[in-house]
DNA sequence: CTGAAAGCGCTTACAG
DNA sequence: CTGAAAGCGCTTACAG
């Protein structure tokens, strides 16, 4: 059962294959009605599927955009890949998924194998430094958007990010302006470029209040076991604390789960703030008070960049800042 | 800048392309260690990639596989997408990810799609009956894995499943013994298999026990909002409810933010099982006490049943049936 | 131990 | 309006 080439069409429909190819290709401007109809009748009637390979060891275009990300188990992520997808679909792109775990060895990995895949693109979730990675793919002229992590020494590149400053400045202000004044922050890994924008807006909020105090400040992975881990040791270090601001949601929802162990009950003993606004922000209850990127608008917004870019459609701004909001729910 | 090709290596190293083909491919048994050295320490140089385009058209083989899903976003899905992801890479395959919403047209866009690009099989978790994707999957000889989801007349393809009802006959014997006696019981989308299969356990275990009753069964979608819904509903209707049993745990997050609103108490006024044991179901407090499954295992296993039947390997049991297990949390 | 040549299924100037 | 031919970068018998 050999597949059916566009061979098999053109003599079937008594043309030769470029004829055939071209009707495929809407590049059919030259070819006769009854030709095209021809053709496309003996396509179906065979079930012919072309073979894209072919097409793209010719064309040397792939329509397949690689996503390298950390985990697509974590909601960010998978909201985020489900965005990319959609819209990657809907201009005729397909999607390679790539989960990195945070690893330099294997986002390096990924990207020769989709380098070697002829990819016409990358989203890129970087997991650190990536310097490597970043190298290979610039050498090879592959287009790629960073999103969500900035990188060191790549500010000048291609890239969609969220306000992570802006955004935790006005979740502490709100926390202020309701009368919390001994508010923890915990921070994310600390390397990352987006723990250091976020711990910042809180430092300088606290600062212009004369609220700041080294001792409030604490340090988790983003985990939700490192958000369990870190709230123990708060409540057994710190009296008298107001609010807790998490630097990202997975981290809020263990430090909910410790508190209500020892029986605090939020948000009237303790306010939480979480930064991302993953999808399971509600199902938790009571439901988080967070920092909401747009995480869908994001994903859609680096595909839409990216195929620009794989299109040659320069002159277009290189980094997209997107706007976090403050979301009130039931934990303030 | 063109890409370097294996031609440019060849002619570098002094060799022809055709050895230098077949010491990349480990074809090389024939062929001088010094060549071969010398082939390797150009290729470094030039930075070679090999274009696996080229490969794939010329030995018909994409190390590709596919996976279709309803989507990404859900929990369950994605720890299953991350499972077949790894053990995918693991074996040398790459993931080319498809998310449906359970529409049966996008699905079968992609299979047409997937079969364009020369996969080399396909894991597939429809979203409903598939008949069409799956009558082309089969006439283009693509080996193809279900998961998860029963189709009708499918039952002698490569599956790999959970032991619905058994795992429901625990749960509900369980409940049982620790003196529940009216225990709702909230299905999925009824029309899919897995959802008769669960009632089943369910109904077949409450009569056992006379505790079997028409007005105990409810319906939802397996999303967190039907679970709000019917939860809603059950509340006013219904009294001395002693537990619900959510055959998905998305139903049961919303089922619970609903009981908790209303004042209820969690396991204390009434139980709360579900069905999956998603990561999440350990973020809610209380925990949710739920039927396991092993989806990590099930999605490698998946994997590994494909990449099998890509090479051949038959005679293996065509269909793996995975046991649930019922994990004991808080809401019980 | 190594090379020349055909072929995989397309696309794309070019010629007519 | 349509076809012949070269080429994309590999692999794989086959010959020596």
């Amino acid at each position: 059962m050999r597949k059916v080439t566009i061979n098999d069409v053109a003599k079937v429909a008594g043309v030769s294959k470029a004829t055939v190819s071209m009707v495929f290709n809407k590049k059919d401007i030259n070819i006769s009605d009854e030709t095209r109809q021809r053709i496309l009748k003996v396509a179906k009637e065979l079930n012919y599927i072309p073979n894209s390979i072919a097409r793209s060891l010719a064309t040397n275009k792939s329509y397949s955009i690689g996503i390298i990300l950390p985990d697509i188990t974590n909601p960010f992520f998978s909201e985020m890949a489900r965005a990319i997808e959609d819209e990657a679909n809907k201009l005729g792109y397909n999607v390679i998924l790539c989960n990195t775990d945070n690893k330099m060895k294997k986002e390096e990995e990924y990207v020769k194998l989709l380098i070697s895949k002829l990819i016409d693109g990358i989203i890129f979730i970087s997991g650190g430094e990536s310097k490597k990675s970043l190298k290979l793919i610039k050498e090879n002229n592959v287009p790629f958007v960073l999103v969500d992590r900035y990188i060191d020494g790549f500010e000048e590149n291609y890239g969609v990010y969220c306000k992570n400053y802006e955004g935790v400045v006005e979740g502490v202000e709100y926390l202020i302006k309701n009368d919390k004044k001994r508010i923890i922050f915990v921070n994310g890994t600390s390397t990352l470029e987006i723990s250091k924008q976020r711990f910042k807006g809180y430092k300088d909020t606290m600062q212009k209040y004369g609220l700041y105090s080294d001792d409030l400040i604490f340090e988790g992975d983003f985990t939700l076991e490192s958000g369990k881990r870190v709230t123990e040791e708060i409540i057994n270090k710190i009296n008298d604390i107001d609010a807790i601001f998490y630097s990202n949601d997975m981290m809020a929802f263990g430090g909910i789960k410790v508190l209500l162990r020892n029986g605090y009950k939020i948000p009237q003993d303790i306010s939480v703030m979480g930064f991302d606004n993953i999808q399971i922000s509600e199902f938790v209850e009571p439901e988080l008070t967070t920092i909401a990127q747009p995480i869908y608008d994001m994903g859609k917004d680096a595909c839409n960049l990216l195929i620009k870019l794989i299109n040659n459609e320069e002159s277009i701004e290189k980094t997209h800042y997107f706007t976090p909001k403050l979301i009130i729910r039931g934990t303030t």
